[in-house]
DNA sequence: TCACAACTTCATAAC
DNA sequence: GAAGTTGTGA
């Protein structure tokens, strides 16, 4: 007992020992929630609390993974659930699934699978909208999974698809999974409220176990998560919640911080308790989340209090392009580990996984170890999919998506209108598409040659599940040497060498999974972990290396030197936000969740140019950087020596190359993407440090109908004048057919006199 | 049905 | 800059 109070402030301690009923903890960032949540399943444990009556949920798997291991730390192994909600339904769909009309070897569907069903229901309903929006489509279910409204209502908002169209998608999207046994990640949260609602036998027993439910990041659970918890702790309401409104930023997948306060209607007689002291950061670190997250309105005011030092003052780098942002990250860390500091100390934190590439490659340059959180999921590798294509197909034979990937590598002469014609054959018999292979030759549509590669792929299945479903990594070894796989990747794939790493990879994975499971593996379970591991779950940080994500990843973690890139208008916050109120604040609290990952030190970063989608774009500063300006001491790159900028005295040109700093070649192309634009939105002119006297023509005003010269592009004529905010954009056409867009004052254009 | 090439389109965050 | 789609011939 003395262990678990040992430390704890007395807000703290209030939390932990707090004993039955409805406790809600808000808890700033680095203000000890986690260590309150695994000392009050201690405390529960040492009251007499069951640990099977314990339920815990968390953002991750790992986070998961580390308050099981704190939690048996203190009081010995236990066989409490703690993990995500999704893999808590996962569980319980796999235990009592049947009884609404799923098998327990049900398969789960990444967004890659669900995409793949999307698609084919679309086609099937003769979409003209061919597969290039299958992804948008994909989302829209999506979202209306996790919003939880109708889809119909989405046509609203998307004009892309008619209400009718989304409304049959949807249907038989549904329809078809349920044929293949299989749910996508939102189906996992739907159909356990769908069963607890339906069948409270079921309820009941859940009741009867889970006494204590405790759910962390309570601000970022979405509708559906919501009413399962409350479902849950509806018998007992031994319910603590634990969150943070401002650190909610998953609103774009239907997340409501607003539970958060409800939690309070909910439970009328509910305990709060305030954690705001934060024992992580310094002061003047704080300083810069505090003065940002006051411009949102949407909140309730909370202020940042620390006894830790003042500490270095935050630094903001203003410079020209990514490559110099990422150098002098790069420069930044190097001084960090040459005045005696690690590599793992810093974290590099940026808006978008695209921006990652050009700090990868200062890092590489200047020989600086670097690990990426996140990223492309190493279950997400091609290699992989095909091998767990395998392993599901044997768990769950329905599972047509991963039917016709396996039948497909190595190519076996089966394709996807075989491989349908057999599913819809094995529906109307009711029979697994293991006997509707055996009986092959009956399926309309499918001649001789055809039925007899069916069979032979139907004995070589069996010949993997003949042998043992479980322990799993001789499993994958089979079926990676008898399928022919290895083979033929190794005569058809140039990266074969890197692949059968992976491969050798998964096979490791799969044998740690049968030595941690000795008594409770299966097959269905490990297909289970392998589909809601995270990116983030499988990423090794142990090692000495400097830290590079996004600042979704970086939530719940904390680093000794942060660094956050890319502060810029459209960058952070992001293009696609920007035209929203709401989705500004989430912009705002992500940046707020950022800056207070920060404990020691904290540098931003900001570059007027940036190429995305390899076109190159002039960006204005973030707003944020505006807003707790005098909270960092600014580096301007660019302000500092203007004049040696534009030594010659000349304009554009110069300006130009120092913005770039690259050949020529690329001047060219600035100049028809940029100065030339479509895409007014991304120049911010007041930004742009240049000497106004040469760009363009200010005070020049163009009316429509003038003919016009200009010195690249020769003569042509104003075809018309748009406003987008407060810049004129004209429109011409040149005499050589060539049409585009101008910015006005950037449009250095002669005019001609009509008449001559 | 499959492999390859050429082309097009796409790009916020992720369980 | 990558991934998917389409078109082609075998």
């Amino acid at each position: 007992m003395k262990d678990i109070l040992a430390d704890l402030t007395s807000a703290q301690r209030e939390a932990v020992t707090y004993g039955a009923g409805p406790l809600l903890i808000v808890a700033g960032p680095g203000s000890g929630k986690t260590r309150v949540v695994t000392r009050r399943i201690a405390y529960l444990l040492s009251q007499g609390v069951k640990p099977w009556q314990i339920t815990a949920v968390t953002f991750t798997n790992k986070a998961a993974g580390e308050m099981l291991s704190r939690v048996e730390a203190i009081v010995g192994k236990t066989n409490m659930w703690i993990s995500t909600f999704h893999s808590l339904c996962a569980k319980i769909l796999r235990m009592y699934g049947n009884a609404i009309g799923y098998p327990s070897s049900y398969t789960i569907y990444d967004e890659e699978d669900s995409k793949k069903i999307v698609s084919q229901c679309a086609e099937e309903l003769g979409s003209k909208a061919g597969k290039k929006n299958m992804s948008q489509l994909r989302s829209l279910i999506s979202t209306s999974k996790n919003k939880d409204i109708e889809i119909e209502a989405l046509a609203f908002h998307d004009r892309t698809f008619k209400a009718d169209f989304l409304r049959e998608v949807y249907t038989l999207y549904q329809q078809r999974l349920r044929e293949a046994f299989a749910m996508d990640f939102d189906d996992l949260l739907l159909n356990t409220r769908e069963l607890f609602v339906r069948h409270p036998k079921v309820l009941e027993e859940f009741h009867g176990r889970f006494n204590w439910l405790l759910v962390d990041e309570y601000q970022d659970t979405n509708s559906c998560q919501y009413q399962i918890s409350r479902i849950l702790a509806s018998k007992t309401r031994n319910f603590s919640a634990t969150g943070d409104p401002d650190q909610s930023i998953y609103a774009w997948r239907g997340a409501e911080m607003k539970n958060v306060f409800k939690f309070l209607k909910d439970y009328e007689s509910a305990k709060t308790v305030y954690l705001e002291d934060n024992f992580r950061s310094t002061k003047s670190i704080l300083q810069v989340a505090d003065c940002v997250i006051r411009y949102n309105e949407n909140r309730i005011d909370k202020k940042l209090v620390t006894s830790n030092p003042e500490g270095e003052k935050p630094v903001l780098l203003v410079c020209y392009g990514a490559d110099e942002e990422a150098e002098w990250i790069a420069e930044r860390i190097a001084a960090h580990v040459e005045a005696g500091g690690i590599y793992r100390d810093f974290a590099v934190l940026y808006r978008t996984s695209a921006q990652s590439r050009s700090i990868e490659n200062a890092l590489k340059r200047a020989v600086i170890p670097y690990t990426i959180i996140g990223g492309l999921a190493f279950f997400q590798r091609r290699e992989i999919k095909d091998i767990v294509a395998y392993l599901r197909l044997i768990d769950n034979p329905m599972d047509i998506v991963s039917f016709l990937r396996a039948t497909s590598v190595p190519p076996r002469g089966l394709g996807e209108k075989t491989i349908h014609r057999l599913h819809a054959f094995a529906r109307s018999a009711g029979v697994s598409m293991i006997e509707a292979m055996a009986h092959a030759e009956e399926v309309p549509g499918v001649g001789r040659t055809i039925a007899k590669k069916i069979e032979k792929f139907r004995s070589e299945l069996l010949a993997y599940a003949g042998v043992k479903k479980f322990p799993v990594a001789p499993l994958v070894s089979n079926i990676v040497e008898t399928s022919g796989y290895k083979k033929w990747m190794r005569e058809n794939d140039e990266d074969w060498i890197d692949r059968e790493d992976n491969l050798a990879e998964l096979h490791a994975f799969a044998l740690e999974y049968d030595m941690s499971h000795p008594e409770d593996g299966s097959l269905t379970d490990f297909l289970a972990n392998v589909a809601l591991l995270s990116s983030l779950d499988m990423s090794d940080d142990s090692a000495d290396r400097a830290l590079l994500m996004t600042l979704h990843a970086a939530k719940g973690l904390e680093f000794p030197c942060v660094v956050i890139c890319g502060l810029e208008e459209g960058q952070l916050p992001h293009a696609r936000s920007i035209n929203s109120l709401g989705e500004i604040e989430e912009e705002r609290r992500l940046f707020y969740v950022g800056v207070t990952r920060a404990k020691k030190t904290l540098a931003l970063t900001c570059a007027l140019g940036r190429t995305s989608y390899s076109d190159f774009g002039i960006r204005k500063k973030s707003r944020f950087i505006k807003e707790a300006e005098y909270t960092f001491d600014t580096i301007d790159m660019i302000a500092r020596d203007p004049d040696s900028l534009f030594s010659d005295g000349g304009g554009v040109e110069d300006y130009l190359d120092a913005l770039l700093k690259v050949s020529k070649k690329k001047r060219e192309e600035f100049k028809r993407h940029d100065v030339f634009t479509d895409e007014v939105s991304q120049i911010g002119a007041d930004e742009i440090p240049v000497r106004p006297r040469k760009i363009g023509d200010k005070g020049k005003t163009y009316k429509v109908g003038q003919l016009v010269t200009h010195k690249n592009f020769g003569s042509g004529k104003i075809a018309g004048i748009d406003t987008q905010g407060l810049y004129r954009v004209l429109k011409v056409e040149f005499d050589d057919g060539f049409a585009t867009s101008i910015l006005e004052q950037f449009a250095d254009l002669l005019v001609r006199d009509e008449n001559r």
